[in-house]
DNA sequence: TAAAATTTTGAGACGGCTTATCAATTTCAA
DNA sequence: TTGAAATTGATAAGCCGTCTCAAAATTTTA
């Protein structure tokens, strides 16, 4: 049973481990600090992160650690313009956008209704939903006139 | 004023190519008509599809295009796994999608309901959308087990 | 605890997808 | 029709992520 602030996730990472006969690295314990401090990364960023606490952590470790987390279950991987990015999943407080096609302003909101309209869609089709991107492209007040 | 079935399509092309100097080319007018009667594609599926029509089309010319495409609002980019995906905006009824990030599995839906809700988000807001885009993401009933 | 077995790591090679380059061609306004 | 400007096709180059493999670390066995 791990202690400290990330203790649960670190104990879903052990189970996970020990599960499929893979072994806990002072590695896979390093990234997984530095993951659940932020809402989502790239590899590339936190190969950067990383560097000054290791400076010969590979990118490649990086990538097969964070892969390792969304088997977990502790990340999910998103492909968002050519990059992967790894979002933290127990990071709760989900934000959709409101994205403005004139000056590029760009409004966060958070709606339940949908949300739950969204799940029984999912539902209804067999599906498990563990996130979603939702996105409203228009124009703001301003750039209507 | 263009004429024939993707007639409104042609000419948002067109005018979108006037007011930035790009010309009409046989090329574009082709590819513009074989995107318009599919859902999504990608690249390279169109290359292999437009090589009866044109042979010596080059793969460089359809990246090109579709993204001008996206530029002119007729097509939107979306990246799944490794690759693009160019969904025709103009097809009736907006498709959202439902992903198994398993397996991969796309399951296209539609829902009012959510759509309903969404306009009253921007209005809210002072936004008037043009178009959007609601991903799920989650696992299907096979990826589940 | 020591040694053996197994997994992981790091560095770079590799491969797939997309974009950049550039000479030849095409478009289009005058 | 002509000439300036944009586009095309072929391929090189670039980027991202994965694979490879010898060396190192972890876990198991004795």
């Amino acid at each position: 049973m791990a202690t400290g602030k990330y203790a649960k996730e670190m104990d879903t990472l052990k189970e996970h481990l020990a599960k499929h006969q893979l072994k806990f690295t002072r590695q896979r314990e390093l990234i997984l600090t530095a993951f659940l401090k932020q809402e989502h990364v790239t590899a590339e960023v936190m190969y950067h992160q990383l560097a000054k606490a290791d400076p010969h952590l590979g990118l490649a470790t990086i990538y097969r650690t964070l892969n390792l987390f969304c088997d977990a279950g502790l990340a999910q991987a998103r492909h968002f313009g050519s990059q992967t990015q790894y979002d933290n999943v127990s990071h709760k407080g989900h934000h959709d956008h409101l994205i403005c096609t004139g000056c590029g302003k760009i409004v966060e909101f958070e709606n339940c209704e949908i949300e739950k309209l969204q799940e029984e869609v999912a539902t209804r089709n067999g599906f498990t939903i563990t996130t979603h991107r939702l996105e409203l492209y228009g124009l703001c007040n301003r750039c209507r006139h």
